[in-house]
DNA sequence: CCGCGCCCGAGAGGAATGTA
DNA sequence: TACATTCCTCTCGGGCGCGG
C-alpha cells in the first residue's frame, strides 16, 4: 500500500519535472516495470489530468495542472514536513525509494513556495500607498505583512501609537488588511494587549515574521467590524437618523459604505437615513462634508452638539479678520 | 519504437474455516 | 480459545498482439 502511494508520488513528480517522460524512463526511476506503471498511470488519470502526447511523446499534464499535487497550505506542508522524524523508528521498513521520492517532493513544494513569494512580491510592489509627510523613508511593509497572513505566522513590530506618541515593540497574529479611506490597516491579535486591535500599516516602523504560526480561532472579522462606520470602535450603539436634501440624496445611494444603512425616499425627493454605529467621530465627519445639506433628526443628543459647534463656527466668522 | 489492452500465473496477505 | 490450514483476493510481472 504505502509503496504504491509512494510510487504514485514519485510518477506525479517525475512526470511534473520531466513533461513527456516515457513510461519506460518511469518504469526505470521507480523500480517497476512499464506493465505496472500503466496501470498507476490508469489509477492517476482518475484524479489528475494526465495525457500521453502520442507516439514517444510520452506523458504530460494537461493544463496548468502541474500544481495541484504540492498545493498544500501551511498546515498541510508543515505535517509533511515532520513525517521524517515520526517514521524514524520504522525507517528501515520503508522501501528503498522513499527517501529520495520524499526529498523530491520535499524540492517541488520548496520551489512552487518560492515562485508564490515572488508573485507575492510583484503584487505588493503594484499596491502603492501614500506614506506620512513627516517620514522620509518609504518602507514598504505589505509585504511581510501580507506574506505573515497568508503563512499564519506571528510578527514581530515595532509599532508607534498615535493616540499616546509612544513607540513600543509588539508579537502581532496578522489577520485581516482592512483598506480605508486611502489607507491600510491590519486587524489582529496583540500579544501585549491579549486582545484584538487594529493597526495602521503607515504606523509600523518595522515589520519582520517570525517561525511562529499561529490559530485564528474563531475570530470573525464581519462581527468584529459589525456597525464600525470606518476604522473606529466603540463600545457604543448609537442610533442615527439622518435627513439628506434632494439635492445630495443621489450621492448618498451611491456612496460605498461598510455599514449598511436604511433608507427610506420622502415624497419631496429627499432621503431619510438610518445607520447604527458603535462610535461617533467617524459618521459625524462624514456627515459634515454635506453641510446644510444634511440634518440630524436623532439622536436628540446629537443634535444639540451640532448647533452648538455650529455656534462656535459662525463666531470664528463674525468677529472679522 | 511506443502506447495500451488482454490474459495468465506467481506471490503476498487477509479472511474464513477447521482442529485440538 | 488459540493456532493451523485453506481459500480468496489483490497486485505485479511478463507475454502477446494491435495500431499509430
Amino acid at each position: 500500500m504505502s509503496e504504491k502511494m509512494i510510487r504514485l508520488l514519485r510518477i506525479l513528480n517525475l512526470i511534473q519535472s520531466k513533461p513527456g517522460i516515457l513510461a519506460r524512463e518511469l518504469a526505470e526511476r521507480c523500480e517497476t516495470t512499464e506493465r505496472t506503471i500503466y496501470r498507476d498511470l490508469e489509477t492517476l488519470s482518475s484524479i489528475a489530468p494526465i495525457s500521453n502526447m502520442g507516439h514517444g511523446k510520452g506523458y504530460q499534464f494537461i493544463g496548468d495542472f502541474s500544481l495541484y499535487p504540492l498545493n498544500w497550505d501551511e498546515q498541510e506542508a508543515l505535517s509533511f514536513s515532520m513525517l521524517p522524524s515520526i517514521i524514524q523508528p520504522v525507517k528501515h521498513m520503508l522501501p528503498k525509494g522513499f527517501d529520495t521520492a520524499y526529498e523530491k517532493v520535499m524540492a517541488t513544494y520548496k520551489k512552487e513556495k518560492k515562485q508564490n513569494d515572488e508573485i507575492l512580491k510583484k503584487v505588493t510592489d503594484i499596491i502603492q500607498m501614500g506614506s506620512p509627510a513627516y517620514r522620509q523613508d518609504r518602507t514598504n511593509f505589505m509585504l511581510p505583512i501580507i506574506q505573515a497572513i497568508l503563512s499564519k505566522k506571528t510578527i514581530q513590530t515595532i509599532y508607534h501609537t498615535q493616540s499616546r506618541n509612544d513607540t513600543s515593540e509588539r508579537e502581532i497574529d496578522p489577520y485581516y488588511l482592512v483598506p480605508r479611506e486611502q489607507r491600510f490597516y491590519l486587524v489582529g491579535y496583540c500579544h501585549v494587549a491579549k486582545d484584538i486591535r487594529t493597526f495602521r500599516i503607515s504606523h509600523f516602523l518595522d515589520v519582520r515574521m517570525t517561525d511562529q504560526t499561529f490559530d485564528m480561532k474563531d475570530f470573525n472579522i464581519r462581527h468584529y467590524l459589525k456597525n464600525t462606520w470606518s476604522i473606529e470602535r466603540g463600545e457604543k450603539k448609537i442610533h442615527f437618523k439622518v435627513k439628506f436634501s434632494p439635492r445630495v440624496a443621489r450621492y448618498i445611494k451611491e456612496e460605498e459604505l461598510f455599514v449598511i444603512p436604511k433608507l427610506t425616499d420622502n415624497p419631496d425627493g429627499s432621503l431619510l437615513f438610518e445607520v447604527t454605529v458603535n462610535h461617533d467621530r467617524e459618521f459625524l465627519n462624514w456627515i459634515y462634508q454635506y453641510g446644510p445639506d444634511t440634518e440630524i433628526l436623532e439622536p436628540k443628543e446629537y443634535r444639540d452638539k451640532m448647533k452648538e459647534m455650529l455656534k462656535k463656527w459662525i463666531a470664528v466668522y463674525g468677529r472679522g479678520v
